[in-house]
DNA sequence: GCAAAAGTGTTCATCGTACACCCATGG
DNA sequence: CCATGGGTGTACGATGAACACTTTTGC
């Protein structure tokens, strides 16, 4: 609330340090089901909380956007450069004393990005910088809130991957309707698997209908025993999505109270 | 990034300015369905933007969750108390340039509230406070940003309509599925109103299964014509809400760019 | 009694799911 | 030629929407 002239200009005096988070997530193929979903972790070496595991994050600039410092972590902290690549805000974690070393607010992001052509590099304050499956993260030993927000982050992309085509993302320009299957299956349930082929198809009627999802006409080079899977492209808006409904609930938790 | 030491303790120097807002909607019965949905706004009488219309926020104190800032936002803004209301973050409002008084990150809210019983009095730094139907405001002379929070705001409050029971927060102890349906017209779409009350009643067969929604066995006074309606009540958390899914997808705006 | 509003039950179309069948590859 | 995995079409069951009908009030 303390005000102070400047150049006749009124200003207000600074009142806490806002930090960036982001939460990368993968799906990385050739792994079993259960651990492809994987979420991008970093071991720090700052000067406190040495040797213990968080999420890539920055404080803000006083003049860059929190997408700008989002992106600036990811290339900081494990040299990915995420020019383009999916990002949202998730949300913002500011409880008082969730850092011991002042009133740090931190602004949540989610990334999705499929990381079969990507290197980790460990950057500046970190010891390394690797791949975990979402379900092998010592929540207890992150760092901060971090498990919070790994926590909020999987049932947000849990959501969107249902209310949306954020799946596509995950994937390469040429895919196959296995490899997206695949994508849903480990994020969402691993029952869906088990799904045909048909009743996948037909979830994305809309996407063929429109144009968004066309067949390629070619392939998949086989190199395993069965058919070669159709190779499909995605011409949606780049790094947008649409609003949708996917028709599979999957383990429904109604009647269970919400957060 | 600048560090100093302090008792030993290592201190991040504050970088910006951390606010909240508030974006508090109601819906207003015995209004026409279209101006029903409503948002409070005050008009500032702050040193800087007189005259401005705004949402109610304050700055964030030292030892303050956003949940408590949020909700003393209204307080000293509107005389209300908002103590147990459903009050939910929204996002957060951090362009470097959106405050002209410094870096001033705003943590936006959302708050669902029935309004018949409540009066607004104009508190510190305010001229008037008052409902604005959401579709009557000066979008273009609000405040800051504040027209981007109240369309996002919106928006989410629509989807939370659909995937959750946020409804019964707009609704007294005791009320009528007309009553209820209203709720959902007016926020989702008008044409709702002519819905059967047998299939909108379809819609909430869960919670007449779990008993979270029962009948009261009363009826509604009536002052018109027409049978009163019969009263129930929601027995579900207080402040708390499900998810679900709503049957009746309205205005289905897909092939539409997401922002 | 009549119009208006609320509540009930039935019918019909739609859509998700299950399943049976066909295709293409590796061994 | 057989096992494995991908792709296609059909049939059945659940469910959301439309509608006809009954109930209860004000005028």
């Amino acid at each position: 609330m303390a005000l102070r002239a400047n150049r006749g200009q009124q200003v207000l005096q600074s009142n806490a340090i806002v930090a960036v988070d982001v939460v990368l997530f993968t799906v990385r193929p050739k792994t079993e089901i259960e651990q492809a979903w994987q979420v991008l972790l970093v071991q720090r070496d700052d000067a406190a909380f040495v040797g213990k595991w968080s999420l890539p994050g920055v404080l803000v600039h006083a003049d860059e956007t929190f997408d700008a410092a989002a992106r600036r972590a990811l290339q900081t902290k494990a040299s990915l450069d995420a020019a383009g690549w999916y990002l949202e805000q998730l949300g913002t974690f500011g409880h008082p004393s969730r850092d011991t070393r002042g009133r740090v607010v931190s602004v949540a992001h989610v990334a999705l990005q499929r990381s079969d052509e990507l290197t980790l590099v460990p950057g500046s304050d970190v010891l390394r910088a690797e791949w975990v499956p979402v379900r092998w993260v010592p929540a207890e030993s992150l760092a901060f809130d971090h498990a919070d927000m790994l926590r909020v982050a999987m049932q947000r992309t849990q959501s969107k991957l249902r209310y949306s085509w954020v799946a596509f993302q995950l994937l390469p320009e040429k895919f196959t309707l296995p490899e997206l299957r695949s994508i849903y299956a480990a994020i969402l349930d691993p029952a869906l698997l088990r799904l045909n082929t048909s009743n996948f198809k037909k979830a994305f009627a809309e996407l063929f209908a429109s144009g968004a999802l066309v067949p390629v006409g070619q392939r998949a080079t086989a190199g395993r025993v069965g058919r070669p899977a159709d190779l499909y492209a995605f011409c949606g808006p780049l790094g947008g999505t649409w609003e949708r409904e996917l028709p599979w609930q999957m383990e429904r938790d109604l009647h269970a109270p919400a957060s």
